[in-house]
DNA sequence: AAAACTTCTTTAATTATTTAAAAAGTTTCC
DNA sequence: GGAAACTTTTTAAATAATTAAAGAAGTTTT
């Protein structure tokens, strides 16, 4: 089999993760194939046991399709989601089912040099203990805050190596898997894009809250990352003159204003200054459970809750009102960890429209809570593997690739 | 020939019109086409005297390849760009050739429900008195302020025809030729990026200075134009706590704090309250010649020209720390009318990004003043024609096809 | 100064795509 | 209610494109 037909052999592959159940007539539109080529190459993963029909589809006025699928239990990944304290890792199947528990390391970024060998080991320990044979993984997917170079698989701000090498390489080397690394925000905006709210849609912005205000940028359909890979810092924007120092040494910055990280704080503030609310037990050391007692009093109707996120909520929604003047999006996604507060940042965000926003700009320009919550950054670390799948290179020890390539 | 074949050999005549002297080889990777065909079609343009043989291109490193042009004088452009008060009209060649006196019309936008017709007049007038023959006129390109949708030919904002009828569907009637209209702001990036500063570049924003403060964004290496074609609304984003009631109904807007508007009225105001400068003579009740006065005084070192720009300067730089921002830009362009101002810019647009943006962001994103300055959306507005070349239905009185299609 | 290496051009062989036709299914209209 | 008209998928034959190989022209290296 020529380079080129493994090519679009694995194309196939990747677009039958991404879309389940698709037809050959699709797929030789998808890969940017003729039908004949398509339904040889379909043909060929059938015998080597990768893909499997799954019957008719319904008719759209015609005869009904075959569809194809991945065969399961075949190939798997591991997803990895890292926040600055908190590193989570799983094993994920192709159909975007989480086969292992969700392991939940406590890792804190900052100024820790021994990061990166911890992260290596968790992961080496999570595929073990998965029981699954390391043949079987397609590859490791990794997102993380900071400056990432995707390309070079650089971290510029946490998990450092010495003399800029790459921690892709690093990992792929110890562990021998590929392995690709993201921004959080971006992976965030990857699961969305393939498997959340703004599935086939081109123009969409993915406001990752969490510890700070992160940003996905869809545009024209593709993840958009900027000329080093550093677009979407969102939180760092000068636009406040309340002359609150930021955590990047900067004044006035978006997230002075809002952030779970300061609603943890305004909410203990709050309660040592004696306001009555359910908040009151909360242990505010921990940072995660925090911030989950403080969303989940919001949805218990707090009162003192749904104040500190409406106060958030408005000055987020006054930063959307920049990006939808700049980008004209179709649709706006509340994704990552404060998604789970729910429709409570709605109200907030559409009275900071109305007030900021030109009418016709945001007339048609929806903003949806996300359905994948905080496992949007694992399934979109996922994602990013095989985002990148037909260009993972063929590894002769691979039983999954050699198989196909028998044929 | 077949419709196939008609759109690549078009695909050819665009590429050589946006770079002069390419190879069989350029264009066949540019029409990703291979060369065996390219090369056919080469020699049928050349057999109608659409394209002409330039001679060897330099070696690099192997035999010289063969290059090719565009004939001259045998296909036109109308290039057309409107601001709120002034609109300017002239016939290009396919060399980016200025072929007529550039023809200046005071043509208020707002509220004038006649502009639509006067602009057609004016049209048909310089197609006329340049003497070309209507034949030879591949189509006309407008660039116009407003929310413009590009696909529908559209404004939202002037130029009212009822019900949301097509503005270039009714001067193409009118005219018989195919017509393209868009934003100024976006025509003034793409004349930056097909024939300026922004040539070969994937992330760049270039900055609209006119009467507002305009944006047109490329990304991935095209034109962004956002979900309805609205984007790039730099001025409107929600920035200061001014107060200050901007032209669109709100308050705070960028624009409230720079454009050239602003500058102009800032001077009006100094002199007033008795300002020494070169401005004192300034007829202010006429922008144009008082915003070029202004710039000239600027050149010149004139004091008090020079501080009012430094303070615009400034505020559109915490702008642009915006953009670095959210974008990530390789290249920053400081384009339209106040580009003539110069490297006056600099200073203060740098000042602000020290002060507003994180360093490892601006650190690579370099801002230049546009050397195509106020001619770039006449520019754009054919390029805009060129863009859509390929597109343009095959005329069947067009002379320039017919020769082609006989081939 | 010749050998080795690049790059462009041409031709021939291979490969992929297009097109036409058949098969299977849905909707419409008399 | 059932045949006709319309859709869509699939198959097979015709057409067109790409790729590979070989030759030509020029540059760099040894």
């Amino acid at each position: 089999m020529t380079d080129k037909k493994i090519f679009s052999r694995n194309k196939i592959l990747k677009e039958l993760y991404f879309e389940e159940n698709l037809s050959c007539a699709d797929l030789s539109t998808k890969i940017d194939k003729s039908f004949p080529v398509t339904a040889k190459l379909i043909e060929d993963l059938i015998a080597v046991n990768l893909v499997i029909e799954t019957g008719f589809a319904v008719s759209t006025g015609g005869r009904r399709p075959l569809t194809y699928a991945l065969k399961q239990n075949v190939m798997y990944l591991v997803s990895v989601a890292m926040d600055q304290f908190v590193t989570r890792i799983v094993v994920m199947d192709m159909q975007n089912n989480f086969v292992s528990p969700i392991e939940k390391v406590v890792l804190p970024l900052p100024d820790n040099a021994g990061a990166l060998e911890i992260l290596k080991d968790k992961i080496i320990q999570v595929i073990h203990s998965s029981g699954i044979p390391k043949e079987k993984f397609v590859g490791i997917g990794i997102g993380m805050p900071g400056f990432v170079d995707v390309e070079k698989g650089i971290n510029y701000s946490f998990l450092p190596l010495g003399n800029n090498k790459s921690i892709t390489k690093y990992i792929a080397d110890k562990i021998g898997l590929p392995v690709f690394i993201d921004n959080d925000s971006s992976l965030t905006a990857l699961a969305e894009l393939r498997f959340g709210a703004a599935k086939n849609e081109k123009d969409v912005m993915v406001v990752n809250i969490g510890w700070g205000v992160g940003l996905g940028l869809i545009l024209n359909g593709v993840l958009f990352r900027g000329h080093e890979g550093f677009a979407g810092e969102f939180s760092h924007i000068p636009f406040f003159l309340n002359g609150k120092l930021c955590s990047c040494g900067k004044t006035g910055c978006l997230e002075t204003e809002t952030s779970l990280l300061l609603i943890v704080e305004k909410a203990k503030e709050g309660i040592a200054e004696g306001r009555l609310s359910k908040l009151s037990s909360l242990p505010f050391d921990n940072l995660e459970v925090a911030s989950d007692g403080i969303m989940k009093a919001v949805l218990e109707g707090d009162q003192f809750a749904i104040e500190i996120f409406s106060k958030a909520g408005y000055n987020i929604g006054k930063g959307v009102a920049v990006l939808i003047h700049l980008l004209n999006p179709k649709l706006i996604i509340l994704s990552g960890r404060g998604s789970s507060a729910g429709q409570i940042w709605q109200a907030p965000i559409q009275q900071a429209l109305n007030e900021h926003c030109i009418p016709r700009l945001y007339q048609n320009t929806k903003i949806e809570i996300s359905t994948l919550g905080i496992h949007a950054e694992l399934i979109g670390a996922a994602a990013l593997v095989m985002e990148n799948y037909e260009r993972i290179p063929i590894n002769k020890s691979h039983p999954v690739s050699i198989k196909a390539i028998k044929a």
